[in-house]
Order: structure tokens, then sequence, then C-alpha cells
DNA sequence: ATCAGAGTGGGGAAAAGTGGGGAAAAAGAG
DNA sequence: CTCTTTTTCCCCACTTTTCCCCACTCTGAT
């Protein structure tokens, strides 16, 4: 389980810095691109978890595909260094717009990578919702 | 079940100590952004519950990634170390905009975390409700 | 007075995080 | 196919943060 929010540099040879609460033993992850213009960072079981729900979809709708098709081809292996680094594809790289300063996030069972700018514009618009829907939640007795 | 109101100050290291009332036997905790602008802190079996309830809310999609996008990109575990305390984490830290002084309250299933400071204002402009809300409580024979 | 548990503070080792050099491998040009 | 350039990877050196441990104070109970 992913949690927590933590930034990180890119450095000249994009090489991202993965923090230390989500390795745990991880020597390999996959990326691929994300929603809302950022990328996903899956381990190896989940990734398989995500295929196997995804084969599970009815093919024959042109959109299930299309969406498969961008999810797959985008998708790499990403080994990590002894530095506890990945090298972030530069496919990937322009497909979030990552520049110098990168936020890292957990959701659960993937990690995000965001570039900071972007984080930030998210977390600004997003959170007046999240207040109200974090309301809902005590009022549920939590 | 928590209850209790507890002063102390966090140290150069961001140590905060967790009351010996709060712990008992708890070796690791949850702290999430709370609601206005304080910390939440949860044990690990009603972080389990929340997220089960999470997934359980009527929510469209987008809505759905972009709660659980900032729920749990602002939670992170919290040791506790030999002397009682947790390190709080210093993204959360500048989210609540805690200083030196910190109360530490206990609201039934979750402990919160607020800058001394904060905490008398939000007391001060609360109180007057409170006994207003409390009247109509003894009203329903409480 | 003594003791035990609660609460504070700091030193120092270990781990996390950062940056860059240079070899090996891959890609591109002629 | 060969040579050059770029990319990838492995290694080393360094700074910062986190964690573990010890020592101390304070308060309340016996």
């Amino acid at each position: 389980m992913f949690i927590g929010q933590y930034e990180h540099a890119l450095d000249e040879k994009n090489r991202l810095f993965i923090p230390a609460k989500f390795r745990h033993g991880q020597q390999e992850f996959i990326v691929t691109r994300g929603l809302e213009s950022c990328l996903f960072l899956f381990t190896k079981e989940s990734w398989q978890q995500i295929t196997e729900k995804l084969n599970a979809l009815p093919l024959t709708k042109h959109e299930a595909r299309s969406f498969i098709r961008l999810f797959a081809s985008g998708a790499q292996d990403c080994e990590v260094d002894d530095q506890g680094r990945i090298l972030v594809p530069k496919i990937l790289k322009e497909y979030a717009a990552i520049g110098k300063k990168v936020t890292v996030i957990g959701v659960m069972n993937r990690i995000e990578i965001w570039d900071t700018q972007k984080w930030n514009k998210f977390y600004k618009t997003t959170k007046p919702k999240y207040e109200h829907i974090a309301e809902k939640l005590t009022d549920l007795g939590i």
C-alpha cells in the first residue's frame, strides 16, 4: 500500500529517486501513461492484476481497445539502481510534461509521478472538493 | 477510544510526543491531512476501516480518483520510537502550519494534532456554539 | 526518601538522498 | 559495415535526514 507525498529533483540524466518507503525490496517497476497527465508506477504484482482486469473488458468495444493500446504501448520496465533511482523514459517524460521538480505520491496500489507545478495546481483546485467529501466521511462516523 | 487534551513541544528534530494514554501498545499510526488544517492520527485498524469505506462511497470515477489521490498522498506511516514519539513528516508539518507548541487532542476514534495557537483560536470561536449544541442535546435526554 | 512511569533533549551511527565521472551499449550517419 | 554520438548503467563521493540509544527531569504514588 503506497501512501505519502515526496518531492524530488530529476537530474540531468533523467534519473528519479524513488522514496525508500515505496521501494521496500522492489527492484523493478512498470511505468506507464497515467490519467490527468501524470505517470503511473506499478509493482509487477499490481501490474499483473490490472492487465488481467483489462483483458476481462469487452474487447469488441472500440474504446476499450484504444485504451488498452495506449496503456500498454506507454508501459515500460524500470529497474531501480543501487542508489534507489529509476531512469524516466524520454517519451513518458514528455507525455507528463515533467520538468526539473517532480512530486511523487503514493495512491494505494500505485505510485504517481507529477511535475510539481502541475501537482500543486491540481491540488489547489481539488482541495475544496476533497474537504467536502471528507466531511461526508466524518459524518459517517469515521 | 481517544479522549483528552495535551500540550507538547515539537523538538528541533520534528519529533512529537504521543501521550501515554493514546498509545496503549500501538507501535504505529497513520497521519493524514485533517480538516480545518490540523492533522489526523489514526490507528492502523481505523485506517483500514476508512479505506474500506472509501471504496464503498458512491462517487463518479473521476471524483473518486481525485479524492483517493489527495487522501492517500496526504497520509504517511508513523512509527513510535522507544520514547513514545513520532516523527512528523515535513510536508504535513507545513500543511498544518505547526510551530513549536502543539496541542494533541483525542476525538473518539482519532487523534488530532493542532498548532496550539490555532487550537486556542478554534476553541474560542467554537465554545459558544458548543454550549448551544449541548443544550439541544440535553433536550434529547443526554 | 525512593521508585516508576511520563516526558525532554541530544550524540552519533546508519540509511536516505544527490551529483557526477566514465565505461558499456545502443543508435545514427556516412 | 565502421565510426561517431548519444543513451544507459555502474560506481564512487558526498550531504542530509532518520533512527537508535542513553541520560536527564518531573510528577505522583508508596
